[in-house]
RNA sequence: GGUUCGGUAGUUCAGUUGGUUAGAAUGCCGCCCUGUCACGGCGGAGGUCGCGGGUUCGAGUCCCGUCCGGACCGCCA
């Protein structure tokens, strides 16, 4: 028997037992005749005592093992002289009496601590030896009960998790494909999954009339802090139910988790329009932890002589409650801030409610006090307010204001990462105009129903229908999203020709869906939730990677097995593949 | 495809207007220390300044190119 305790579980009321622990050496400790050795292991530490009057031979032994090394040692559980409260087995100690090289091991390239030295690169290289460190093990760990209750939860509900294959068909909509050669088919290719999406579907026509499944779903696209191109899904469908049924049993989902796994009690789910998640927010993922809504100034501003005004078609703002003791450099840093290329604003305007009441603008020439005055009404604005206001085209302007908004709310402190703000932003569009392909694509995607009110715009002004289509919203974090699903075939091949299939091109790519619609296909609809952002969410981080075990970099390179990598010429020649590299 | 920040000791970083032998912390090695737990004290080793080219009497420092990494925009139905 290797170890008779793991290292986190002994305690004073062990006192006197002779046990025998297994584990890395996290560090050792000499002084003169004193040598203490802290051993670990996914539990924890336990402190190995050796002295030099009771065991000399051993005492030098443990002087030679290195950080890293895996021991097993044998001796008694003894009360330590001085303690230690800043550990659980803090009051104990082993005296060993025997111990065991079990594989000794280089110095490692960065220390095995909480607070490490190494670097996100020579980390991602090492995994296995960062995975040995706390904070790593115990967002695995967060993500293991996230899992684990999921799976709880929908259980208990009668859903059943079904597997769905990998290896399936690439089809032209959405996120690019990774894709797979078939040798059996020569010039053939399989595609990964950017999600099981038509695979639930079919499931209900089968008649499985409640389905999730965890699942790892992959996207050819650029990488983000947040976005890796494989990553996991908790994936659900429902039979016979309409929105609210979905809202309402995922609503439940994510308060489950809340209460079991933070043992935070959120309150029920506000639900917020697009449209005014646009208006008021600039954005279809809203921080609602602070408030902070744009207010809209056409009304007021235009037609006063100074032309950025005049010309914008919106002015917008946002009153930054008690921001008023910004000093003229922070003003010059937002707008330096709003100007970055990625943001592409042309200037900022602001306006200072000032203590005494009077009103002081960056475009006093324009706006006398009276005018101002109106502004302040305007944004319901009090003393020692800060009002910022952007111009420019609609769409343009309300995402950089979006941006400008949480930048405020950063530096006032309003985005508290142990604040949780939940809701769903509900009536997305069924479709959006691609000005790059000069055609429709689908919002959400194109299994997505329009609302039965909208249809009969559907081919007057295909660009006001709304969906029956919703994202879960998470501090500004969509963490899932779904929708209720077309289930008649008519509607689908309608769908596909609005985004521009051919018949033919929609009978062969999507055949197999709308033929199964026409067997008794239910009214079905359900959501995906993103689970690594989840997890990070509930670990208080923005980064997911180091909520996944082995995540990929930036360029999507696993740097510590360095894949994607060549293969070999019989390998090519096994899939009938010749290589042609482009080279510009 | 683009913007931007970074690459100097095992590691994390500093390095001034270009100027003598490139520093600190930590880690590592040696010696001392009988209750440490981020132990402490003394000493030591450790560098192709990512790579290539250029400017200059002289480049870690300036310029060009390139590779690698991070953040972001585009992209992500």
């Amino acid at each position: 028997m290797f170890r008779t305790h793991t290292c986190g579980e002994l305690r004073l009321s062990d006192a006197g037992k002779k046990v025998t622990l297994a584990g890395w050496v996290q560090r050792s400790r000499e002084l003169g005749g004193l040598t203490f050795v802290d051993l670990r292991d996914r539990y924890g530490i336990t402190q190995l005592a050796f002295n030099m009057d009771v065991n000399a031979d051993l005492c030098l032994a443990a002087r030679k093992l290195g950080r890293e090394f895996v021991v097993q040692a044998t001796g008694t559980v003894t009360e330590r002289s001085s303690k230690n409260n800043q550990i659980p087995t803090g009051e104990i100690e082993i005296t060993v009496e025997s111990f065991e090289i079990l594989n000794e091991a280089k110095l490692p390239p960065f220390t095995i601590e909480d607070e490490t030295d190494g670097g996100d690169d020579l980390r991602m290289k090492y995994r296995y030896l960062d995975l040995r460190r706390n904070v790593v093990r115990k967002n695995l760990e967060l993500r293991h009960r996230m899992s684990m209750e999921v799976r709880s939860y929908l259980d208990g509900l009668d859903f059943l998790e079904v597997e769905t294959p990998v290896l399936i068909k690439s089809t032209p909509e959405g996120a690019r494909d990774f894709v797979v050669p078939s040798r059996m088919n020569p010039g053939q290719f399989y595609a990964l999954p950017q999600s099981p999406q038509t695979f639930k579907q079919l499931l209900m026509v089968s008649g499985f009339d409640k389905y999730y499944q965890i699942v790892k779903c992959f996207r050819d696209e650029d990488l983000r802090a947040d976005r890796q191109p494989e990553f996991t899904q908790i994936d659900c469908e429902m039979s016979f139910v309409e929105q609210e049924d979905v809202l309402n049993t995922f609503e439940g989902l994510i308060r489950h988790l809340f209460k079991k796994v933070k043992g935070v009690n959120i309150p029920e789910l506000t639900r917020m329009t697009y449209a005014d998640a646009m208006k008021y927010y600039g954005s279809d993922k809203p921080d609602i932890r602070f408030d902070m809504k744009f207010v809209e100034l056409n009304d007021i501003v235009k037609n006063k002589g100074f032309k950025v005004f005049d010309h914008a078609e919106l002015v917008v703002g946002i009153n930054a409650e008690g921001a008023n003791n910004f000093t003229r450099k922070q003003l010059d840093e937002l707008t330096e801030f709003v100007k970055k290329p990625q943001i592409g604003a042309t200037g900022l305007i602001y306006c200072r409610v000032n203590e005494d009441g009077t009103l002081k603008s960056s475009v006093d020439k324009f706006f006398n006090e009276d005018e101002l005055k109106l502004w302040k009404q305007a944004f319901n604005a009090k003393e020692g307010d800060l009002i910022l206001i952007l111009a420019g085209s609609k769409n343009k302007v309300r995402k950089q204001l979006n941006e400008l908004r949480l930048e405020m709310g950063n530096r006032l402190g309003l985005r508290d990462k142990d604040n949780y703000a939940c809701h769903w932003v509900i009536d997305f569009p069924l479709l959006e105009f691609d000005e790059e392909s000069g055609r429709y694509h689908a919002m959400h995607h194109p299994f997505t129903s329009p609302k039965p009110e909208d249809i009969h715009l559907l081919d007057s002004d295909p660009g006001a229908v709304r969906a029956n289509a919703y994202d879960m919203v998470i501090n500004g974090v969509e963490v899932g999203g779904g929708s209720i699903r077309i289930f008649n075939k008519e509607l689908q091949a309608k769908m596909f020709a609005l985004l521009g299939f051919t018949p033919e091109e929609a009978q062969r790519q999507f055949g197999f869906l709308m033929n199964a619609f026409e067997y008794g296909a239910p009214p079905h609809g359900g959501l995906a939730f993103g689970f690594d952002r989840l997890c990070s969410l509930f670990g208080g981080a923005e980064v997911i990677r180091d909520f996944i075990a082995f995540p990929k970099n930036n360029s999507g390179r696993d740097v510590m097995i360095d894949a994607p990598s060549m293969i070999h010429d019989e390998q090519l020649n096994e899939l009938n593949i010749a290589l042609t590299l482009k080279e510009d």
